[in-house]
DNA sequence: TCACTGGCCACCT
DNA sequence: CAGGTGGCCAGTG
């Protein structure tokens, strides 16, 4: 049993590339992470929004090198980071204390994994391959992901191919796939 | 239990 | 094309 537990002690390092800051939370116990964070100007933002789950923290800059990794996938390296390291278990006494809450996401998020770099698929597609019909309950668990960018969530849109919406905002959304080489015109993908 | 809300979809003007 | 409508179903309170 590898996850998040109650006494736990959650690391956040914070990489800065260019003008943006990135930020990842660890689990001293798991050694996994359990939060990365969408970059931001501001680095407090980035903190901030771990730790509205997570409000006991350390500030360390032992894990610069994922915060690092993230933020070079972030600008389209096609970088492979180990899915092990991510802490996808759902803690069976406190579900909510865990990253991924429920089996539904944990499927969703694994399925969203396996979408090779520089590709899309639609929130359909990946509702079918699950075997249901619960396209918009497919959005709303890729809206928790508790791991963007590293969890490809961005490479999923709308049936029509147009990009659809995104935590960090369309826009962030739009250049995550413009960085790997996806042909956007206006906010519709261009099939290549 | 029930009602409501979504990073959606299909179909209709 | 744009906009509206009803439908889908997992989570949430």
């Amino acid at each position: 049993m590898e996850n998040t537990v109650k006494n736990d002690k959650i690391l956040i390092s914070t990489h800065k590339e260019g003008n943006l800051y990135f930020s990842v939370a660890i689990s001293s116990s798991s050694n996994k992470i359990v939060r990365i964070a969408l970059p931001n100007y501001m680095k407090d933002i980035t903190i901030a929004e771990i730790s509205k789950d997570y409000p006991e923290f350390k500030l360390t800059n032992k894990h610069e090198k994922t915060a690092e990794i993230v933020s070079r996938v972030y600008n389209g390296e096609k970088l492979h980071l180990n899915p092990e390291l991510l802490d996808l278990e759902i803690n069976e006494s406190s579900p909510k204390k865990s990253p991924v809450k429920t089996l539904f996401e944990r499927k969703v998020l694994l399925q969203t994994a396996e979408i090779p770099f520089g590709e899309v698929v639609t929130y359909k597609c990946l509702a079918e391959k699950l075997e249901t019909h619960a396209y918009r309950a497919v959005g709303t668990a890729l809206g928790k992901n508790p791991f963007p960018i590293i969890i490809p969530c961005h490479r999923v849109v709308k049936s029509d191919m147009v990009v659809g919406e995104y935590r960090g905002g369309n826009e962030m959304k739009k250049e995550l796939l413009k960085n790997e080489g996806v042909q956007i015109k206006g906010d519709k993908i261009i099939p290549g």
